[in-house]
DNA sequence: TGAAAAATAAGTACTACTACCTAGATAAAT
DNA sequence: ATTTATCTAGGTAGTAGTACTTATTTTTCA
């Protein structure tokens, strides 16, 4: 007899969530242990219960997906874990992949994606939606550098890299902080080399594009 | 006897669409009459079937929920339309209001908050997600300039603007283009006043953040 | 056909940011 | 106690885009 695979899952938006729940329970192979809808309690739940497969979402209050996966790997967990989002930026789901993420599906993607997702990552192999999987071909020459590099900033880089992504240009950030625009200017020249960004406004783009991450 | 209310609802996520049908269906004042999985079925749905309420994504295929309310308005259609979406920019929502959408609630919003906003709706009153209300007290200054301008651009004028989006600098537009670069940069600058941009970066930024409506 | 709108292009000045350099002050590290 | 990292700030040069101007050609349409 085969045995049931068991199920967390984590969504902060209670229709979906229902509807996935309502899904999934379908299945008689499936065992949904507990659900919920934020990152602290998928991360207890998780801890407590080591379901074999966790889908989560990206977004949700508190801890996100990744930093959910990031406690969980801290704390060994073996759990198999999906990322179930709305992210189809090809970097977003390379970082994914990076930390380990065993399944990636879009919500828009049919139920029975869903299902198929589940079986085959409990089965520790990879699934990712086939929208998605053109950005396999790609990603050996990427490397998802510039997001990584982002814990290399120094607090004070952080911190304006977070002004720049509310818009701010060198000259306000330099009258927040009470320091030389100089000293703003070559900030941002440090930013730019650790994240490898090159040309007019890309620091700007980048920061904009990548304000949750910060 | 009270009237029952008669829906179409239209989401192009299947699963968050299931449990959305399915927490309306346990109501039994709510009507659902169809549903669909992009905007040119929605549409061809409410004009078919004239339901009092319809509620719809804001990201769909073909047809995206503006453009739905934009040829419904055409139609002469009364049905009243809400969005459901994750959309908490604020000129997303203002935009929204602006073509006479009825009510506007997020889908992290629980089921209960649906419900109370169909019944609202229903009655030809405004509801409004909690979390977006804040907004509404800014709206008396707020015009939506900028992006009810889109229209007023140019063809050319659009297909340098949406180049802009794609992060190509005024002389790769020029080379692809076969034109100067100053006129490239004229047509930037036209762009700007009619959105009412100023300075650097700000046609750039509007550019990528609006993409979606070019 | 004649006026208006749109597309083309250039002049000049200015602002913001990038690029690469040196260098002093200060604090953490081991 | 000396190295290392960080924050500070300036020099100089170059690129991209903004701001405002004039002006020619082409298209549209009333």
């Amino acid at each position: 007899m085969k045995k049931n695979i068991k199920l967390v899952i984590a969504d902060d938006h209670p229709v979906f969530l229902k509807g996935l729940i309502d899904v999934i329970r379908e299945d008689n192979s499936l065992d949904v242990l507990s659900y919920a809808s934020d990152g602290e309690q998928a991360l207890n739940q998780i801890l407590a219960s080591r379901p074999d497969v966790a889908i989560l979402d990206i977004n949700m209050p508190g801890l996100n997906g990744f930093e959910v996966v990031r406690k969980l790997s801290e704390n060994k967990s073996t759990t198999k874990i999906i990322f179930l989002t709305m992210h189809r930026e090809e970097d977003v789901f390379n970082k994914a992949l990076d930390i380990g993420v065993m399944g990636y599906i879009l919500k828009e993607n049919a139920s029975e994606d869903i299902m198929e997702c589940v079986k085959t990552v409990a089965e520790t192999k990879h699934y990712i939606s086939p929208i998605i999987s053109d950005y396999l071909i790609n990603r050996t020459s990427y490397t998802s550098v510039k997001k990584n590099n982002i814990e290399k900033l120094t607090c004070m880089e952080k911190n304006i890299l977070k002004q720049i992504s509310n818009k701010k240009t060198s000259k306000e950030i330099a009258e927040t902080l009470f320091i030389s625009i100089r000293t703003v200017e070559n900030h941002r020249m440090n930013i730019c080399n650790k994240l490898e960004l090159h040309g007019c406004s890309s620091l700007l783009l980048f920061a904009v594009e990548n304000k949750h991450l910060l």
